[in-house]
DNA sequence: GCCGAACATACCAAGTCAGTAATATGTCAG
DNA sequence: CTGACATATTACTGACTTGGTATGTTCGGC
């Protein structure tokens, strides 16, 4: 049943739906050009679209008949949330982080990612996860 | 089958292996342990533990007759890789990225940063089907 | 050696999900 | 209006996952 708003986790265990991800992250793509790119069916495209339109991780902008989807970044932030507080513990191999926050697209203030003032005293960790059930 | 070997991503949709990983980052507990924290059964609880093990999540220290599992928070790093190139975008949350910076110990200036120059995220995953087809 | 504790595995029933095919909806062109 | 195209939705099947009960297996104590 798709009634149910999954969590990020749980939408993004199939890796198809990451690649779809990956593939909006450069340019909105119609579902035709997504079907093309992902080798499926094309309602096999759509149901997966239609699983990350309801958890809110892609929108849609139609165009006379075609439609247009979107990344829609914000409830990765969940996912963020929780990996937060075990971030710090695989330190030894922060290089794999690092090659990936340079293959971020220029621009826009990267330095304020890169830059680490571990002397910021920030209290709130809110250490929130949802825990909630299929 | 649980001999096939799942991502990080797969093994992290279940809540309660979440739920797992979230206790066994306080300290490292016993099966018995879990169980009661989970109110799960003892059988349903090792079964967890044996995906979380398979993914190389959790370790095990064996005592007697007693287990003791641990955090293995290593393979997290893929999460977190496929998540850097998003990071950026959700700037409205910035404070999370922050936060989460801050969660870090220390600086861990980042000298060793860049030895494969990839386009895409992945590094330890096909981004193909993880096993056969349906 | 025998018994109990702690844990693992095997097996089973139920729910879920991916993929495909068939069909419906909606829009543009003529 | 009609036909062609782009997408959504539904129905169905097969595979996989989850959680439970029952059954080993290993270890320590007696």
């Amino acid at each position: 049943m798709f009634g149910a708003v999954a969590t990020p986790f749980e939408v993004l265990a199939e890796p198809t739906r990451r690649r779809i991800l990956d593939l909006l992250r450069e340019r909105p793509r119609s579902v035709g050009e997504l079907t093309d790119e992902l080798g499926l069916t094309q309602p096999g495209t759509s149901k997966h679209l239609r699983v990350l339109r309801d958890a809110g991780l892609v929108r849609v902008r139609p165009d006379a008949q075609r439609r247009w989807y979107e990344l829609c970044p914000e409830p990765l932030a969940e996912l963020d949330a929780w990996l937060a507080p075990y971030r710090w513990m695989w330190a030894g191999r922060l290089d794999l982080l690092e090659q990936h926050l340079n293959t971020m697209p220029n621009g826009s203030d990267s330095s304020a990612a890169r830059d680490n003032p571990s002397d910021h005293p920030e209290p709130g960790q809110p250490d929130g996860r949802k825990t909630e059930d299929r």
